[in-house]
DNA sequence: ACACCTATCGGTAACGTTTACGAAGACTTT
DNA sequence: AAAGTCTTCGTAAACGTTACCGATAGGTGT
C-alpha cells in the first residue's frame, strides 16, 4: 500500500524560484540574487544589506580523534586547560589532589604532548639537523650513533639529510631543515662543496650550527676537527720507521681539507726524516676504486715506482691491497700501505691494514655536545673549535720488518 | 651652578605608601593593598572592586628575528596575510600582479614556511618515523638509506631513533615519535622485543605503521617481508649440490622470526635432499663474535664434525672464517661456510664469503613507498604483504668443487 | 569588621599557517 | 539604473600548548 503510494505520489516541485530568507534580518522580502561565489549561489538582502549564500545542511564530519589533548582531559575533569597544563608540567599554583587526578587520567587515555605545538608556542622544536653526505658510509654511521646518544640524553631528536656528495641536493636539505625550524644543525659538507654563501647567511642570522669532518673554513663555527694532520704524520712516521723510502700518497679532492691537512702531515713527516717530496708520488682522486686502482698502475710504470701506498681513505687502502695481491705483488714485503679510518673492513683484509683509527663516535658525541652548549648559550667564544683524538693501529700490511 | 644646585637638592621621599591609581577608573581614593602575587604587590580598587598589580615598565623586549613569517611580508607589502598565504600557495582568488610582487618579496626575504606551523595547523606534519636496531649495522644504514631517498620524493622528512637491541628504549623511542606526531611508522624491532602491546595499541588508532625486518605476527600491519626462507634453502642447496654432507647451521635469537624463517629454510633444504635434520647442528645464539666461536668449538668436540656451516648473519660467517683460519681449518675444503646478507666484508675476507644478499636499500624503499600508500589510504587491503627479493652470490668459501 | 595574605583556579593572548566566508568593487546584462 | 556576475581582497576561526594575569575562596592578624 504504502509502495503503490510512493509510485504514485510525485512531490510537487515549485517552478518559480524558491524565496531565500535572509539569515540576518529572517525576511524574505528584497532577498535577490547576487552572482555565484566558490560554486554556490548569492544571495543579497537589501533590507539589511547582507550577503550569504545557501546553507548546507550537512556538515556533520565525523572525525575521528587520534590523539588526546589537554582540551579532552580538561572537558572530562571539568576543569580548564590551564589547570590541566599546570598538572602535567608540575609546575605551581595547583592543588596537590587536582594534579595527581589529572596525571592520573592523563595516564589512563595515555596523552601524550604535542611536541610540534608545544615547540610552535615556545619558538623552540627539540630537533637538530644534520647533514652528511651518505649515511651508508661507515664513518658517518658511527657519527650519526653519537650524535642520536648525546641528542637523547638533551630530550632533543635528530633529524638526518643525506648530500649523497651533491652541492644541490646539501643546499635542499638545509633549507629542508630550516622549514623544519631545527634549533640547530650538524655538518659535514659534500666534496662538491665550494660555496658557502647559503651557511654563511645562516650563521650571520644566529642559528646555532656546528661544522665536523669535512670542515668549512669561511665560517666561524665552531668545528670538530679531528687529527687529519697528526694521523697522516704519524703513519707516514711508521712506514719510514719500518724501512720504506718511497711513500706515495693518494689523497682525495683537493679542496678537502682532510685532503690537504693529511697531505700537509705526511709531506711533514717525509721532510722531517728527510726523504724527498715528490710530486709524481702525490695524488688527488675522488675516493673512487677506478681512480686508486688507475694510480697503482701509473705508480708501478714509473721508474722508481713507490714502496709504499698512504690511502687517505681505508676503502682506497683496501681495494689496493686487494689489487696488490692481483698483481703478485707482496705485503708488506715488497710494497706497504697503510690508511686513514678504522672499520672492521682494515682488520679482516690480508694482510690486515694500519689504519689511524678516528672514533667516529666520539666525533659525533663531542660535535653533538657542543651544539647545545651553542643553543643553550653556554660557551661564550664565538669560535670554539674542539679536537677529537684518533689512534695508530698498526698491523700487518705495514710490517716490513716483521 | 647647576651642580651647585643639584648637590644642594634632594628630592623629597615620602615615607608615607605611594597612593596606587587604578588603572580602570583612575582614582587613588580606596585603593588598598591586597597581598602578594607571583613576587609582585597587588592592590584592590574598591571603587571599581578591581584587582590590579604595579606595571612593569621595562617591558621592551627586542627580540632578533630568525625567521621569516607571512605576517611580515603581509605588513610589508600592506596587504593581509590571507593573501600572502594564497600568493605563495599558488591558490586562486588572487591577482597575478599581486601573487607576483608578493612571490618576489619572498624570495628577497628568503622566506620559508614554518613547517611546524602548517603540520599543526593541517594535522599532518610530513614527517615519519624509523625504528632500528642500530644504525651503525650497514644492512640498517641501507634500509635507511632507501628510506631517505623515497621519503624525499614524497616530500617527508625521517625521523630515525636506534633501540639499541633494547626494549625499553624501543618503547621510549616509539612514545617520542609518536609525540612528534608522526605521519607513520617504519619498524624494525628490538631482539629484545616480545612484547607487542604498544605498537597494537598504535595500530587500532589508526596509526600508520609498517614492519620490516625484525616483524611482529600479532599486529596486522603491512609488512616487509625478505627472502629468509627462499635465500637459507637456496644457501643449503648450494652447499649439497657441491657435495657438504652434514651441514651446521647458527642461528640468531629463536623469538625472532628471521631466526625461525631461515632455519626453515636450512631444515627444508635438508630433507628435500634426503639429508638427515640433527639438532646438534643446530644452535641458536645471540649474533655475538664470542657465541659463534665457542659453537665452531663445540661442533669440532662432536665425533662427526659439520663439513659446513651456514650462519645466517654475515657478521658471524666471517668471524668463523677468520677463526678457521686460525684453526687450521681449509676453506672451503674441509669446511664449507655462508651466510646471509651482503656486504664489502663478504668479498674482501679470504676466501670470500658465499651469501645470499638482501638488497637493504630496496627493502628501505619498498617499506617507506607502503607507508606512504597506507597515509595516503591508497591500498585497501588492510595488511598487504611485500617480498623483497634477494640473490645468491657463490663465492670462494663454498666451493669444495672448484 | 577590616586590612592583608595565600593557594588555587579560570580566561585568554600568542605562536604561524590555512581556509571558509563575507565585503567591495568593477564589469555585464537586462 | 537595477540586477546579476566575477575578481580580488580582508576577517576571523582553528590547530594544541604555555604564560600572563585576574578572580575567588578561605584564611590570619589587628
Amino acid at each position: 500500500m504504502s509502495k503503490f503510494f510512493e509510485i504514485l505520489y510525485v512531490p510537487f516541485k515549485p517552478i518559480t524560484k524558491k524565496l531565500e530568507t535572509c539569515p540576518k534580518c529572517s525576511t524574505q522580502t528584497f532577498v535577490i540574487q547576487a552572482g555565484m561565489i566558490r560554486g554556490k549561489v548569492r544571495f543579497h538582502c537589501k533590507t539589511c544589506d547582507y550577503h550569504f549564500t545557501q546553507e548546507h545542511p550537512e556538515k556533520a564530519s565525523p572525525q575521528k580523534q587520534v590523539h588526546t589533548t589537554i582540551k579532552d582531559i580538561a572537558n572530562i575533569m571539568g576543569v580548564s586547560i590551564a589547570t590541566v597544563s599546570r598538572a602535567l608540567n608540575n609546575k605551581s599554583d595547583i592543588s596537590p589532589k587536582t594534579r595527581d587526578a589529572i596525571q592520573k587520567l592523563a595516564l589512563e587515555l595515555d596523552y601524550n604532548p604535542n611536541l610540534f605545538a608545544k615547540g610552535f608556542q615556545r619558538g623552540e622544536t627539540k630537533t637538530i639537523g644534520v647533514v652528511i653526505p651518505n649515511i651508508k658510509r661507515p664513518f658517518f654511521a658511527g657519527v650519526l650513533s653519537g650524535i642520536q646518544e648525546v641528542a637523547n640524553e638533551h630530550g632533543y631528536r635528530v633529524m638526518i639529510c643525506q648530500s649523497n656528495e651533491s652541492y644541490e641536493t646539501e643546499v635542499t636539505n638545509i633549507q629542508g631543515l630550516l622549514a623544519s625550524h631545527v634549533d640547530g644543525l650538524l655538518i659535514s659538507h659534500s666534496k662538491e662543496t665550494t660555496c658557502f654563501n647559503q651557511i654563511k647567511n645562516l650563521f650571520e642570522k644566529g642559528l646555532p650550527m656546528v661544522h665536523f669532518d669535512r670542515i668549512c673554513t669561511e665560517v666561524e663555527t665552531p668545528k670538530i676537527r679531528q687529527e687529519d694532520f697528526e694521523g697522516a704524520y704519524q703513519l707516514v712516521e711508521h712506514l719510514i720507521q719500518q724501512g720504506y723510502q718511497r711513500i706515495a700518497i693518494l689523497a682525495g679532492p683537493p679542496e678537502l681539507l682532510i685532503s690537504q691537512k693529511r697531505k700537509e702531515g705526511y709531506i711533514s713527516a717525509l721532510e722531517k726524516h728527510g726523504l724527498p717530496v715528490k710530486s709524481e708520488y702525490m695524488v688527488h682522486g675522488d675516493f673512487s676504486k677506478e681512480f686508486a686502482l688507475a694510480s697503482v698502475d701509473a705508480w708501478q710504470q714509473l721508474p722508481e715506482p713507490p714502496d709504499a701506498i698512504f690511502a687517505i681513505h681505508y676503502l682506497n687502502a683496501v681495494e689496493i691491497i686487494q689489487y696488490s695481491k692481483e698483481l703478485g705483488i707482496e705485503i708488506p714485503k715488497q710494497i706497504g700501505i697503510v690508511g686513514f679510518g678504522d672499520e672492521y673492513l682494515a682488520e679482516i683484509v690480508d694482510p690486515a691494514l694500519t689504519v689511524f683509527h678516528l672514533f667516529p663516535q666520539k666525533v659525533g658525541e663531542v660535535a653533538a655536545s657542543l651544539l647545545f652548549d651553542v643553543i643553550s648559550k653556554k660557551h661564550v667564544s664565538q669560535q670554539e673549535d674542539v679536537l677529537v683524538q684518533g689512534q695508530l693501529i698498526i698491523r700487518k700490511s705495514s710490517l716490513k720488518k716483521a
